[in-house]
Order: C-alpha cells, then sequence, then structure tokens
DNA sequence: GAGTGGTCTAGACCACTCA
DNA sequence: GAGTGGTCTAGACCACTCC
C-alpha cells in the first residue's frame, strides 16, 4: 500500500511546493488540520513531516502565529566526524600509519590553557602520521588528559592510532572544533613531504566528558585536501 | 504539570545513563515497551525520545536486533551558514563592504562544470571584500547563474553584498560546502593584506534550488581567521 | 478568548530480521 | 514464526501568542 499518507511523502510534497515557489517566502501555509484533511492522514503525522521542515530551516512555525515559509532557509549544515582511517578507507585508498613519539609530559602553557588543566596535571603527548596509499595523508599532534583516561599509559599506540584507540576507550560528551589555514613549520612541511611554509589544513578537537577535559587534538593536512559537505 | 513524563525526560535520563556508563557501548537496552513502562508514558513517547538519542549518534537501532548503545558515538557536528555581515557584527567589529567588480559573462569551464552549467548560459560574476573594523576580512569571488536569478541583474550590488542579496531574492534547497587551505595569488594576497603565497582558509559554497544550480561561490579568509564550532 | 502548534495516549498494523 | 522498531490514527489536553 503505498497509498497510505506517509510522513515523508507530505513532507517531500511540501517541500516541492516551497522550491517550486508555490509557496513564496514569508507566506502562510495552511494549518496541520487542513493539511491533515488535503493528505488524508492524521494530524500527527502531518505535524512530524512539518517538524522536519521546521529542523531542516525550510519553515519557521509558532503557536497561534502558524507555519511560514523561511526568509533565510537553511541556516546550518553538518559534517561528520570521521575515524581518519575509515576517512582514507572510504576513498578507496590503503591506509597507514606510523607513530612518531610518544612522551609522558606536562602540557604547555597554551594547551593547559585551551583544556583548563592545572600545572602538574600529567599529560601524555602523542605524533603520527596517518598516509593514504602511501602519501601522507594527515599529520595527528594530540595531548591527552592522563588524569581522565590513565588507561591510555598502557595502550599501545604502535598497533592502534590513538584517534581509535580513544574512540574505543574515552566516550566524550562534549566536543570543540576548529579549522584554519596555516603555514606549515619545517617539521611538519618535511613530514607532509611539502615545501616550508607550503599553506596547511588544519583542524583542532577537544573533547570533554561531562566538565572534563578528554583530549586535544590538531590535524594538519596537505593544501589538496577538502573537507566537503552537503546539504 | 512536571510529573507527566515528556519525551524530553526520557531522552535525558536515557543519555544520562549512557554517558554515566550505567549502559556500556554495545550493550542492549530495554526494548519500547519495557522502557514505557518504566518512565510510565506511552510507547510512541519513548520512541520519540530514542529516535532524537539515535539521529545523536548516541544509539543504534535495528527492528528485531532491539537497541545498542553506539560504539562510535558522536559521529556529526553541525556548522552554522552564516551571513558574512552577521558573522562580523557578532564578534562586536563594524562591517564594512567595498563592491570590486560586477561583469556579466560567461563562466570559465571550471565554473561551468562544477554548476552543470550549459556554455552559453548568461552568469553574472561578481567580486567583492568585507571587512571587519576596516581590516580585510574575506574575498568573496562568485558566478550566478541568470538562467536560475534572472532578477540579479537589477541587483544593486554596491547596495547589497551579493551574499545578502541572495538570501533574500534566492531560496535553495541544496548546497555542498568545502573547505580547504590554499596560497593566496598576488591579488588575492593584496586585497587580505597579505604577502603573496600566505596561506588563505578558503570555504566554497554551492546552491541549487531542487535541480537548478544558483550560485558558486569561493570565500577566501586570511590565515587569522577560524571556524569554530560545538558539540 | 480563540486559534495554532506541541505533545501525549492507546491501540493498531506493518516491515524487517533473526532464529 | 516471533520479536523489535517504524509508523499511523483518533482523540485529547496543553502552551503559547495574538487580538
Amino acid at each position: 500500500m503505498s497509498e497510505r499518507a506517509s510522513f515523508r511523502v507530505i513532507r517531500d510534497e511540501i517541500a516541492r511546493r516551497i522550491s517550486g515557489r508555490l509557496w513564496l517566502p514569508g507566506a502562510l501555509i495552511p494549518n496541520e488540520e487542513l493539511l491533515a484533511r488535503e493528505f488524508g492522514a492524521a494530524r500527527a503525522t502531518v505535524n512530524r513531516a512539518l517538524q522536519e521542515l521546521a529542523r531542516a530551516g525550510l519553515i519557521e512555525r509558532r503557536r497561534r502565529a502558524g507555519t511560514r515559509v523561511a526568509l533565510h532557509p537553511v541556516r546550518e549544515a553538518r559534517f561528520v566526524i570521521p575515524v581518519v582511517r575509515q576517512e582514507i578507507e572510504a576513498k578507496g585508498a590503503a591506509y597507514q600509519y606510523r607513530l612518531l613519539s610518544r612522551i609522558e609530559k606536562a602540557a604547555p602553557e597554551l594547551v593547559r590553557a585551551r583544556l583548563g588543566l592545572a600545572e602538574e596535571t600529567p599529560c601524555l603527548h602523542v605524533r603520527c602520521l596517518h598516509l593514504a596509499d602511501r602519501t601522507p595523508y594527515q599529520f595527528e599532534e594530540r595531548w591527552i588528559n592522563l588524569e581522565a583516561v590513565p588507561k591510555a599509559r598502557e595502550a599501545d599506540f604502535n598497533a592502534t592510532s590513538p584517534n581509535e584507540w580513544l574512540v574505543e576507550n574515552a566516550p566524550f560528551t562534549e566536543a570543540e572544533f576548529t579549522f584554519c589555514a596555516a603555514a606549515a613549520g619545517p617539521e611538519e612541511a618535511a613530514l607532509l613531504q611539502l615545501n616550508e611554509a607550503a599553506p596547511v589544513f588544519v583542524g583542532e578537537r577537544i573533547t570533554w566528558l561531562g566538565e572534563r577535559p578528554i583530549t586535544l587534538v590538531r590535524m594538519m593536512h596537505p593544501p589538496s585536501h577538502r573537507m566537503v559537505t552537503r546539504l
């Protein structure tokens, strides 16, 4: 029975009317009860369709005032937080990984400030390189708060990259992402096989479990890197 | 009546149990009927709570197999699509805008390919600069498909930036975003007051209304720029 | 006060998938 | 075949907001 009105059918039909300019930006659209009658569905079904459209930013809803076609549609987009290995393998390339260094020491002032750590907090500093088809793909530099993740001391980062190990062993509830462009320093340039001062794409991520800072990671990509997202 | 079980209460309580490691990653959680009984709510209410958690990536659900705590929680983050002026004013800086050029001509092959346009399609090429407190903030280079947005011919881009004009006058339903790092060319460096070949942060956005390409824009920022997002 | 969306309930049937 | 989530219905009450 494809005749049964589904919230998807209703949602898509309404989206069609909006993108087809049948209902213009700012215009009031029929209320839930009318739409329910038109589509031969229950009001709850129409409600679900409209809520999805509102979440996507296509319409704006207010009690009593009704539902309007949004004047500024689509205000936000999503991007996936990939595990590097999966990101590389999804491109059909062979993944390789090299641990460069792993040292337990106090984090520098700048890192402590970003993570909100006390001076004496023990940290693990890990540097590694991810390659796609033998070409440097990402240089990763990471600080792990050992007070929050003491088990990291025993982790074998030669076998598993800190990225994957943390995904399995250190859940987080909050995260902050920063993206920017920078010039490669001499060491970074060598590792990524670039000229010194070549532009690099830098992603930075800080994660927390509740209030507790877990890790700060800086991920550096050669300029050929593209971060793409849709919608 | 805060006693009435709301889907929010149920959702948050379940999230609490997961982040508090009461329910471990990979573990099966009670089915909808049991949870409904526990919370004294209808199954539909529990369903809504669980669907939101699944959308957020905290749990994974499969018919017959039940609902499990996700092994790789939080798979995606959101970022806002700002209007440049609002982005600058939100920082407390004074916004200024300069139109650099505006020419109607055919788009180059590369641009046509990305937009899926025929060779003869009329386009509007617009270049402009956005400043924050008199400092160059973003260099914008844009192609507008005049077949889709003929009204753009009459738009006064000296008064309103194409960014804002399009937001008001050309709704879109699909968008693709690309971010990368690049080296500034001579003209770009001059406009952004950088040395030549300085790293720049580049955002690119293509929008469609249904199947129809609307515009392609390349937004270039000096390396001091940070794109930040949370969650 | 009245109209609109927000949410909940109780029950039902369906779709998928595992055993 | 049976258990689980996915969805729909019909009805209800509430919350917000405009008049």
